[in-house]
DNA sequence: ATATGTGAATTGATTCACAGCG
DNA sequence: CGCTGTGAATCAATTCACATAT
């Protein structure tokens, strides 16, 4: 009967970056039509999204910019801190170790670990670079609930079984492969290279419907 | 009748990257179940996703593992070359300028912009960054068609709507804000931010089912 | 009067079962 | 006999229309 769409909880996230800007040009009060034109769907939409967690408007006059944030804030489990650790520190672990909005919503970089003797023991972001060796031991002593994957391809279902293994409830899997997802732990890719091949097929379309005979 | 499903657009992408590891460990023949067992979806699903495009198996022995790969590349645009260009060169555009698989298939970084004048003029990746004054003309000049855009959430609009005038035909964003694609442009988002809250939500489900009276 | 919240209708995507070829 | 390719059936998501609350 239940289970929330993945389009939805996506739009969810959307919705809740433009209550927040709302909040911060000083807006008190907004409706389904004004989330609909800036998260580019329709208004239809945005009450069926935000209907299957609960009634947080006022018919007749909309929603409270106040009110909705933190209901979002609620539904996306954002009212409380997570541990973030990074596993690999490559040129993509290393610049979001010094990434700056990641405390906006209390995620707090606690470790960074890489299999590489020359980037051990190297301080990024005011941590001290760790041997993969000690990640399930580390990981369960700062109670690490997230990791952001950025090894290569080859090494990350390894790398995603030893956290899942180590109890990480959360990977944020950059690598450029599907994962499976270790027992007990959600895997969110971030793949800009698929975007970018998703982007060349949308580019060709155009000019297509040619058949090979 | 037609439009692509874009979930089959990224599962396509998904294809290639395994077609592709298939043939570099030496594999001649593939099955839609080999391929479901790696992409993480049901063999109907790939059958069905690659009915859209044609006919590319041999009923009874499978797909050749040299032909999927050269089909899905066909489908997906990758058969050509494409001028790449990034605007914004903060660390993130930095990394993206050295990522050393773009060349892989045939994406050419041509051109980085940005409007710090202390960026400009500096060598990246072998190339000079240029102020984004000159965007229009060198996209032009340069025939550019895909630009990433990674500057902040507050100017990338702006971004987009020159690199749409200027005839960009691809853009992907970086940019954690929802973008309005302009006329004749696609828009691909790579928001790991938005990655990171999702993940926020699926971590705190198991726990849920509250109400607030 | 106005904009939310929601069952019903529609549209779209996935699954299935098997026909069709090698 | 295998495994692909595909119409038909199922399932899910989106759209719609309107009753409902302020």
């Amino acid at each position: 009967m239940s289970a929330i769409p993945t389009a939805t909880v996506s739009r969810l996230v959307t919705y809740l970056r433009i209550v927040s800007q709302l909040e911060e040009s000083g807006a008190e009060r907004t409706s389904s039509d004004d989330l609909a034109r800036e998260a580019h769907v329709s208004a239809f939409q945005v009450r069926k999204d935000l209907a299957y967690f609960g009634r947080f408007g006022t018919r007749g006059a909309g929603y409270s910019v106040a009110t909705l944030k933190r209901e979002l804030m609620r539904i996306l489990g954002l009212t409380r801190p997570y541990n973030v650790a990074i596993v690999g520190m490559g040129r993509l672990g290393e610049a979001l170790a010094d990434y700056p909005n990641l405390e906006a919503y209390d995620f707090r970089l606690r470790a960074a670990f890489d299999v590489d003797e020359g980037k051990v023991g190297r301080e990024v972001a005011g941590l001290t670079v760790r041997h993969v060796d000690e990640l399930a031991d580390v990981v369960r002593r700062l109670e690490i609930d997230i990791a952001f994957l950025t090894v290569p391809s080859t090494s990350a279902q390894a790398a995603a079984d030893a956290l899942g293994a180590a109890g990480v409830q959360g990977i944020l899997n950059f690598a450029p492969t599907v994962i499976d997802p270790p027992a007990g732990t959600h895997v969110e890719p971030v793949d800009f290279l698929a975007g970018l091949k998703r982007l060349s097929f949308y580019i060709q379309q155009p000019k297509v419907k040619e058949e090979t005979a």
